[in-house]
DNA sequence: GTTTTCACG
DNA sequence: ACGTACGTGAAAACT
């Protein structure tokens, strides 16, 4: 028999302050019972115990308590947020079977202690499994503890122990009577610290054989003599409350502990109404298919009738005045209508449905749209697309699937539908959506944004941009000549062969070989960054080359190599737009990212020479002119920022004038720049130390340019505050056009998750109402030159920029289109400004 | 699968 | 005492 006893509280805590906070919609928090399943079904699996136990604290206080009534006084109780999953906890582990061990004045120490040594003396394995070091003491044959740190867990068994600490685990009560503990509130003996108390242990053990030795009076140094004397008492009572007790009154038996059968529907309803869906999987739960809180009109899941569709039925869907239902896997094409559903495989059946004026509902438009558009079609009268209006409903959610929205909104999910169960959730699911998106007044945004957005990012993609794929070769050949160059030098310098790209082999040369002044760490070991390498520079001469070599490895392999991969047969790239990605608004680029191509060193720049135009076409770039910076003008409302826009002067120049109090003229470059770095940070939620580290000053001098900075721009401030204010109080923030993004970090108890939740919310309206912005530019812009320029397409957009294809004599009205669009696409108190750019490649054209 | 690094706005 | 700016995606090393 072998026996995993977990220590439910202190494995739930480590979940709590380890894992990044979480809630379900009704606000229960959820990320400690998540890393608490993580870390326990882990351990089952690594520890091949085949008995399992979790023993919690009781919720009265302990006997001990009331023998010392100081003991733990000082400890305040956990927070609300930890409190509130407590209960879930032990219901999803009694549902899952496992026996949930408590008893009334002992805590789960204690019930660790007593089953463990009952296990040893039966000849038992044992694994205690906990994230506190008191647990230590249990160790002995047959019992081992997995410590669960904050990365990962570590082995501890007798010999591991006492390697460590240098005697027997059952001293580290001697340890603690000495030296004390606060978070459990024991004193120890007053002026004595780990130091010291180690050394008496090491050479005495026991607390007892120390006050032995204390007989001896030339056997201890007068200091601590003194303390050893002064605090007798206090090291005894500490001892006594440092002991884990081996005999609580509960059984010991086998049989008292068998695991009971699994509750699956328990287990489903909970899971549900947490929200944890990724629990569900690992679990292998299906999700309820009701949760209880469902504001929706809770429908029968009645499942729909499966029809043929006969050419009769097809005329008729075809020209629905009521909404159709569809979903396309290719080839098949599912189809819901009013209580009905069928599949059609027909190509023609196919497209002639997509393009007919009966109104659509899906999920996942865009891939249906590349399909229609290889043949040259595209849908008709598309009116909601439900990954869409997932993503617009909560931003931050890990995926959009038809399962896990159902389950958030009351929609009945029948699994056992097979195939046709997610088309027949879709018209209730559809419903919902919609009706949720209007109450949360983000229907102007769905309507004249994200939903014609997507047929433009389809047809992006569909289109690409052509690469010179020979040209991304050849520099790729020139990389390699000057890679090996680099590769030899440094390894004579390192006087051996190793793996340079390796941050480990890299630092054991770096910092134990060559002994060069180890900066930060990370989580692992050294930390050899390029910021850290930046400061080693001219310490010795293998730094620049190592920061020369990554520079080239990573332009050959994620560029040269990483793009080559993904050229099409017709010799263009076309990247995937993903448009349900970011917590922010804005759309991503992947398989290749295209919003990451090199442009701030001139080497890496040189790779934007591939990205050219078609024979007798030109590349039109078009970015806007500091479009966050105008925003947080536009939504704070002040006057000094939004003149200087208005009057279309330089931001950071003026910036530098008003916080270095001067006339424009006198201000120098370096000024010019510390206030653009200043503008940054506000953009970001600024911190002195992060503002410091990037212009090279102090952090108080940082903290200075920052003060005068909300000096100068008071309504910068004001806004800033008010906008953290709002989502305290409402668990969101919003953008100019209503899109949404909750930030529960702002409700954490951790310090650093709230500063980083504050960040958060005042990042998100800014970069949001930017994203928001550009996306209808990006509608308005497709839509013109659709209608008057077909020839001309739209095909990159990085974040503030967008990249139109246009025949040589198109490019002039292509161009003014472009402009046009960007700088009209909303009327703010300050102007937008675009500057768009012609050339053959895109290096040309953004030069 | 996670961590580190680094490319972009 | 700790960690330290917002938002992404990809590659390589490591576990």
């Amino acid at each position: 028999m072998k026996y995993l006893i977990v220590d439910g509280n202190s494995i739930l805590n480590r979940a709590f302050y380890g894992v990044k906070p979480l809630t379900n919609h009704s606000g229960v928090f959820t990320h400690a019972i998540f890393g608490f399943f993580n870390i326990l079904l882990k351990t089952i699996g690594d520890s091949g115990a085949d008995s399992v136990i979790i023993a919690f604290d009781c919720k009265e206080k302990t006997f001990r308590h009331k023998a010392v009534d100081s003991y733990k006084a000082t400890r305040h109780g956990m927070p609300e947020e930890l409190a509130m999953q407590l209960p879930y906890t032990k219901e999803i582990l009694e549902a899952l079977g496992y026996p949930v061990v408590t008893c009334a004045g002992w805590e789960a120490d204690d019930i660790l202690g007593t089953l463990s040594a009952a296990a040893a003396a039966a000849g038992d394995d044992c694994v205690l499994l906990s994230g506190d070091r008191d647990n230590l003491q249990l160790l002995r044959d047959h019992v081992t503890v997995r410590y669960a740190g904050n990365r990962e867990q570590v082995l501890y068994d007798t010999a591991k122990f006492e390697e460590e600490y240098g005697f027997p685990p059952i001293n580290l009560i001697d340890l603690k009577a000495f030296m004390g503990d606060s978070s459990d509130n024991i004193k120890g003996v007053k002026g004595i610290g780990e130091k010291t108390a180690k050394d008496l242990i090491q050479k005495y053990r026991t607390v007892e054989a120390v006050y032995e030795a204390l007989e001896d009076p030339s056997a201890f140094k007068p200091a601590v003599r003194a303390k050893l004397e002064a605090g007798r008492e206090d090291a005894k009572q500490s001892k006594w409350l440092a002991t884990i007790v081996t005999d609580a009154p509960i059984p010991t038996d086998a049989a008292s502990y068998a695991r009971k059968p699994q509750d699956a529907e328990r287990l489903s309803a909970l899971l549900t109404e947490l929200e944890l869906y990724k629990l569900m999987d690992r679990l292998k739960v299906q999700p309820a298919a009701v949760t209880p809180k469902a504001k929706a009109v809770t429908q029968k899941a009645v499942p729909p009738e499966q029809v043929t569709v006969t050419p009769e039925l097809l005329d008729m869907l075809c020209s629905s005045e009521t909404p159709v239902d569809f979903l396309y896997v290719r080839p098949i094409l599912y189809l819901a209508w009013e209580h009905r559903a069928a599949r059609l495989t027909d190509p023609d059946a196919v497209s002639r449905f997509l393009t007919s004026e009966t109104p659509k509902r899906t999920f996942d438009a865009k891939p249906v749209y590349r399909m229609l558009m290889e043949q040259g079609m595209t849908i008709r009268n598309l009116t909601l697309d439900c990954a869409i209006c997932g993503y617009l409903l909560n931003p931050s959610a890990a995926d959009y699937l038809i399962e896990r929205l159902c389950a958030e909104g009351g929609i009945p999910y029948q699994a056992e539908l097979g195939e046709f169960a997610d088309i027949a959730a879709m018209p209730a699911l559809s419903d919902y959506l919609e009706k949720e998106i209007k109450e949360q007044g983000m229907e102007q945004l769905l309507r004249e944004i994200e939903m014609p957005l997507i047929e433009v990012l389809a047809d992006m993609e569909h289109t690409g941009v052509r690469v010179d794929a020979d040209g991304v070769e050849q520099f790729g050949e020139k990389l390699d000549v000057r890679i090996s160059e680099l590769e030899a030098k440094i390894y004579e310098i390192a006087g051996k062969e190793f793996n340079i790209l390796s941050t480990k082999q890299l630092g054991t040369i770096l910092f134990e070989e060559m002994a060069l002044p180890a900066g930060k760490k990370t989580k692992t070991g050294w930390s050899t960054n390029a910021e850290v390498l930046e400061g080693l520079r001219g310490q010795h001469p293998i730094i620049d080359l190592i920061l020369e070599y990554r520079q080239l490895t990573k332009l050959k392999s994620t560029y040269v190599v990483g793009l080559l991969k993904t050229v099409a047969p017709d010799g263009r790239i076309h990247t995937c737009y993903r448009q349900t990605e970011t917590r922010t608004g804005r759309i991503s680029s992947t398989e290749p990212n295209m919003q990451n191509i090199p442009v701030r060193t001139a080497l890496g720049r040189e790779m934007r020479k591939f990205f050219i135009a078609a024979e007798g076409c030109c590349l039109l770039d078009a970015d806007y002119s500091q479009i966050e910076l105008r925003l947080t003008a536009h939504l704070c409302g002040d006057e000094n920022m939004r003149r200087t826009f208005e009057e279309n002067r330089d931001i950071h120049l003026t910036t530098a004038a008003q916080v270095f109090n001067m006339p424009e003229d006198m201000v120098t470059k370096e000024m010019r720049s510390a206030a653009k770095a200043v503008n940054f940070g506000i953009i970001y939620g600024i911190g002195a130390f992060s503002l410091s580290k990037d212009i090279g000053v102090s952090v108080a001098r940082a903290d200075r340019y920052i003060k005068d900075y909300l000096h100068s721009f008071p309504r910068v401030e004001q806004f800033m505050n008010d906008t953290v204010a709002r989502a305290k109080e409402s668990g969101y923030v919003t953008t100019l056009f209503g899109r949404k993004r909750y930030v529960p970090e702002l409700r954490a108890t951790n310090k650093n998750v709230q500063a980083a939740g504050r960040r958060i919310a005042m990042n998100t309206p800014v970069q949001g109402t930017a994203a928001d912005i550009i996306k209808l530019a990006m509608v308005r812009v497709w839509r013109r030159l659709r209608d008057e320029v077909p020839e001309a397409k739209l095909i990159l957009q990085i974040h503030d920029e967008l990249i139109v294809e246009a025949p040589d004599a198109a490019a002039a009205k292509a161009s003014e289109i472009l402009h046009d669009e960007m700088v009209n696409a909303c009327e703010l108190s300050v102007p937008l400004t675009a500057e768009v750019q012609k050339g053959q490649s895109w290096y040309e054209a953004k030069g």
